[in-house]
DNA sequence: GTAGGGTTAG
């Protein structure tokens, strides 16, 4: 073994001089020395040594063939041949972690005296991917004491710990010490890093403020405030995030196209959809799967479901996201049935389902009230181990609510260790649903016992629960819990719950009184108002809230038709004419009303005015 | 030798 260390009076020397001098010493042949091989740190040439070449070698080697075997085998050689392997740590750490031997990385890591900071950073990265975040940040508070300087590196990979562990004020604490260093404003990725983690704390103030001071922006940047605004409902922001990119000469690429066409789809933008498909076309991302998901779902959401279907018609292997996305496309669009369908197709093409597949195929049954088919896909969840999905949960409630099988919800729901806020109100509603309101409004007067808080949908879910069993009382301390508590103000569904509950009671004064305390009302309000008049046969009010809506044009052909049939039904038929009048001057047309039924197993629509073929 | 952003669901 060949060994030769430089310590003093060499550093100044350069790296290359060096290497010539070694070669020539040694004798070797222009190809067979690397620079590797030599203890090099920032410039400064430590030492060079033999056997390094070889174990260095083989542990690339490794890298390629991803084998963690094999660099244990070459870490045991180093070890037990006395070789001082610890000034080659890092190549060893480097090696581990490519061949994901995160534990062994680590062990080294441990059992070196000095840590290059490239190391630190590695490991910590490491750690984050593995979602280990608990060991990054551990490692990331050592640094200082260890006298080690965190660097734009680290910074960039360890904010993301601070988000996926759901601590914003170590987060903030991280920002200022990237403003002590004077790393705030120079790194895109540091940028990016910071938008993303104070976007998704729903801080996207400061995501704006960090985006405006970087130097030098870049795609990766914008896109992260692009995408940090949809995900906190500012989907007009998005595009005008968008819009700044796009003046300030950054080109979109496949992410930022993604991202703005949901911002699309949730404001139901078609235009700027449209337009940005033809971007899409125009840069060549139209084969990008993501992306023709993100399309698909613009198209769905904007109600264009053959659009949507033509999308996903042009996808060559959709995946299963994109499955899911058309099938919930398909829901969105009450095309309940065709969904089904899609979802058939899915299997038989050896896509496996997740949590969010079942969930938006059990909507479909619960459209359809597909009994037969939903028991099918609860069994397969049984099956797959999906069935403790909070997502599928809830889901499952929600069908079983709706088919009447509430004994099968309060199963599922029993069995659950700690149910969340939204299996509770899916288990609420499907009680509403079933005629069983004391049982609601128990469930609603024991969310507390959980440690949980109602939410806005908790009171619509036992508001309802209220209406349909004509719990007026009830109804009404519940309201009045929700105006008074600072959980969340009435909305206004809950109004309408209020509204619905008055007027079923009779109590038509006080839910038109009621209306009057709403800010803007709109025709929900005023329809649950009138289907009350109906029940009723109160013309007086009838006669009020048509002359509300006629004078805010909010007069829609179902209302027309309510109104119609109050008239006709007290008898007051001049007037009952003037609105099939005007029904004709609107060129609305009723349809007819069909109701759909399961007896034994097979699907029946019983449409009025035609001949059911059931006896 | 180490770093940042996208697709589906209640």
């Amino acid at each position: 073994m060949l060994r030769i260390f430089y310590s003093e009076g060499i550093l100044s020397c350069k790296s290359a001089n060096l290497v010539k001098i070694y070669k020539s010493f040694c004798g070797f042949s222009h190809n067979s020395w690397t620079q590797n091989s030599m203890f090099v740190d920032r410039g400064q040439i430590l030492g060079v040594d033999y056997d390094a070449t070889d174990y260095i070698s083989r542990l690339r080697e490794c890298t390629f063939k991803k084998s963690i075997g094999e660099v244990k085998r070459i870490h045991y050689e180093m070890k037990s041949s006395g070789f001082d392997y610890l000034s080659f740590g890092n190549k060893l750490i480097d090696a581990y972690l490519k061949c994901g031997g995160i534990d062994e990385a680590r062990n080294v890591f441990d059992e070196m005296p000095r840590r290059h900071i490239v190391t630190w950073n590695s490991l910590i990265s490491a750690y984050i991917h593995s979602h280990r975040n608990e060991e990054a940040l551990e490692l990331y508070q050592k640094m200082l004491p260890e006298g080690v300087i965190p660097d734009e590196f680290t910074f960039s990979s360890v904010l993301k710990v601070f988000l996926n562990m759901g601590l914003p004020h170590e987060g903030r604490k991280a920002h200022g010490r990237l403003i002590c260093l004077g790393l705030e404003v120079k790194n895109v990725f540091v940028g990016s890093a910071l938008v993303n983690m104070y976007s998704s704390f729903g801080n996207l103030k400061n995501a704006r403020l960090v985006l405006d001071q970087i130097v030098q922006k870049d795609v990766v940047l914008f896109t992260s405030l692009i995408v940090g605004c949809t995900q906190n409902g500012e989907d007009s922001e998005a595009l005008e995030v968008f819009v700044n990119m796009i003046n300030e000469g950054i080109k979109a690429n496949e992410f930022t196209v993604a991202s703005v066409l949901i911002a699309s789809g949730n404001l139901a933008a078609l235009c700027t959809g449209k337009v940005i498909h033809g971007m899409m076309i125009k840069f060549g991302f139209e084969s990008v799967v993501a992306s023709q998901t993100s399309l698909l779902t613009m198209y769905s959401k904007c109600g264009m479901a053959d659009d949507s279907m033509k999308v996903f018609s042009q996808v060559v292997n959709p995946n299963l996201v994109t499955w899911t996305a058309v099938i919930a496309g398909l829901v969105q669009n009450s095309r309940e049935a065709h969904a089904l369908e899609m979802f058939c197709r899915m299997i038989r093409s050896s896509v496996n389902p997740n949590a969010f597949t079942i969930s938006t195929v059990l909507r479909a049954c619960s459209g359809l009230t597909a009994l037969q088919e939903g028991n099918q896909i609860h069994a397969h969840t049984i099956k797959t181990g999906l069935d403790v999905s909070r997502f599928v949960v809830s889901a499952l409630l929600d069908f079983y609510g709706k088919c009447g099988t509430i004994e099968m919800a309060k199963c599922i729901f029993d069995s659950l260790n700690e149910p969340d806020i939204v299996s509770i109100n899916s288990m609420i509603y499907g009680y509403a649903q079933n005629g069983l309101g004391h049982e609601a409004i128990g469930l609603f007067d024991q969310i507390t016992d959980w440690g949980l808080q109602p939410n806005e949908t908790s009171f619509v879910c036992v508001l309802s629960a209220c209406t349909n069993c004509g719990l007026l009382e009830e109804g009404k301390r519940i309201f009045s819990f929700l105006c008074s508590n600072s959980i969340c103000g009435p909305t206004r569904d809950h109004y309408a719950c209020m509204i619905d509950l008055l007027g079923r009671a009779g109590r038509l004064k006080e839910a038109e009184h009621l209306i009057t305390q709403v800010k803007q009302p709109d025709l929900v309000l005023w329809r649950t108002l009138l289907s009350a008049c109906k029940i009723h046969g109160d013309v007086e009010i009838t006669k009020r809230a048509e002359k509300v809506v006629r004078e805010n044009e909010l007069v829609d052909e179902g209302t027309c038709v309510l109104i119609s049939n109050i008239y006709a039904s007290t008898g007051n038929w001049h007037e009952a004419d003037k609105m099939k009048a005007l029904m004709r001057q609107m060129k609305f047309k009723k349809g007819p009303g069909l109701s759909r039924v399961e007896v034994k197993w097979e699907k029946h629509n019983l449409v009025a005015g035609q001949e059911s073929c059931l006896r």
